[in-house]
DNA sequence: GATGGCAAAGTGGCCTGACCAATTCTAATC
DNA sequence: GATTAGAATTGGTCAGGCCACTTTGCCATC
């Protein structure tokens, strides 16, 4: 029973083509928001036909490295190979969310305590005061998410923002941002507003254990105020 | 400045194709293991050209809900549609997945205490005891691995079992794994084994806080250890 | 009757060439 | 200089064909 399976012999013709095109983008050649040469032409180039360069780019944009605009051109997205967004229904809920977020968030916001930089500290200012000035109009979701994912990034671990700008993408999906607003209007802005002035500061003063517990009283109130506004529903 | 953008009239034809199938699956009509109608049979049925099936094919494949055997035919995977293997390096490391192992793994293990069913303690008891057979040999990686994610599955939250399955899917890819079995030989198989007999006493005994620790203690001994392995090279 | 081999049918892999629709560019026009 | 109509470019989709690999089942052989 020695079970040898490979000799590759060949693999399939788009996903070498994928790989080649992935390579172009991790050696820089191309950087996201350049746009890469047209179907045809690559085609051309790859001595391939433009089905299976077509082929290639559904399995990068399915992988979440480029984004193909109709008639325009295939762009290099600004993302990166992060967790693709399911084409499928994940089937996974506000509160599957929510519970993992508390277990992450705290620990990579005590991380990036100590990494931050000064460039994300100003930024997470400017953030702040936008959900300030947008005083819970629909926008300052993207906000949040801005201020949730700049500090995963600054928390130095590749995986770990991934995975967050993944929740994020998920919560999308769920159903959990319809009530987004609603769930504002109905508790008040101030204490949202709070929470992520204290989140800020920790940050801010550098002070691990205050981010920790910063974030933590943050998605503590989010699961609260969540499982209000979800009670009784299906969702 | 309005900005209406919808009528996505119509999405691209693979999309909408790649939707039709994940429904079936999801619906329960095709099963895991099941095998679709051919690409031509498809294209007829939904009234497609037989490349946009294939379009949607390889988006379902690099999904991971799907698995394409050339000469066969198309096959539901049985994993689900779980996060996809990244069909380009992601460039995340050894050491950021056992950084972030160490946050998420032991508060899904303190979960995975108070949720384990007996059918899951069963089997963990079933792979520690392959783990001592195997006394170190290559195999173990993969039992170690079905231990860890069995865990993540009984904490029943699909997030965090996926984000685990991730992990251990990029571990693969990292070169970690290229160093397991000569880091076991180097280091002895007892403390790998003693740290798993602790966790599978502590979910046996349904402790939370013994859980968490025994999972701390392990991935900590992990780390040092990882460490210690990669001194000095460019991993 | 069981076994082994071989051919036919079925399936995915890949290509050529074509036409349509959206976008972008260009140049004539005001 | 700004506007706009037309041309060129680009992705979206289709039709049909040929090849290589797998599976299946018939048939000759043992």
């Amino acid at each position: 029973m020695v079970k040898l399976e490979p000799l590759p012999s060949s693999e399939r013709l788009y996903i070498r083509v994928a790989r080649r095109i992935a390579d172009l983008v991790k050696a820089g050649d191309v950087k996201p928001g350049d746009r890469l040469p047209s179907e045809r032409v690559l085609a051309d180039m790859l001595r391939v036909s433009r089905p299976s360069i077509r082929e290639a780019m559904i399995a990068l944009e399915v992988s979440g490295l480029i984004e193909v605009r109709t008639g325009s051109g295939i762009f290099v997205t600004h993302g990166g190979s992060s967790i693709s967004t399911p084409l499928v229904d994940s089937g996974i809920g506000p509160f599957e969310i929510l519970e993992m977020r508390l277990v992450l968030e705290p620990e990579i916001c005590a991380l990036a305590a100590e990494r931050i930089s000064d460039a994300a500290l100003q930024r997470l200012s400017e953030l702040f005061h936008s959900m300030v000035d947008l005083n819970g109009r629909p926008e300052m979701e993207a906000i949040d998410r801005e201020f949730h994912t700049l500090i995963a990034a600054e928390a130095e671990n590749t995986a770990m923002a991934q995975t967050v700008e993944w929740l994020w993408r998920l919560r999308v999906q769920s159903g959990f941002s319809r009530g987004y607003h609603r769930l504002i209007v109905e508790e008040g802005i101030f204490p949202t507003l709070e929470e992520h002035k204290a989140i800020l500061d920790a940050l801010t003063q550098r002070d691990p254990e205050a981010a920790r517990q910063a974030m933590t009283t943050h998605l503590l109130a989010a699961t609260e105020s969540a499982a209000r506004h979800f009670e009784g529903t299906s969702a």
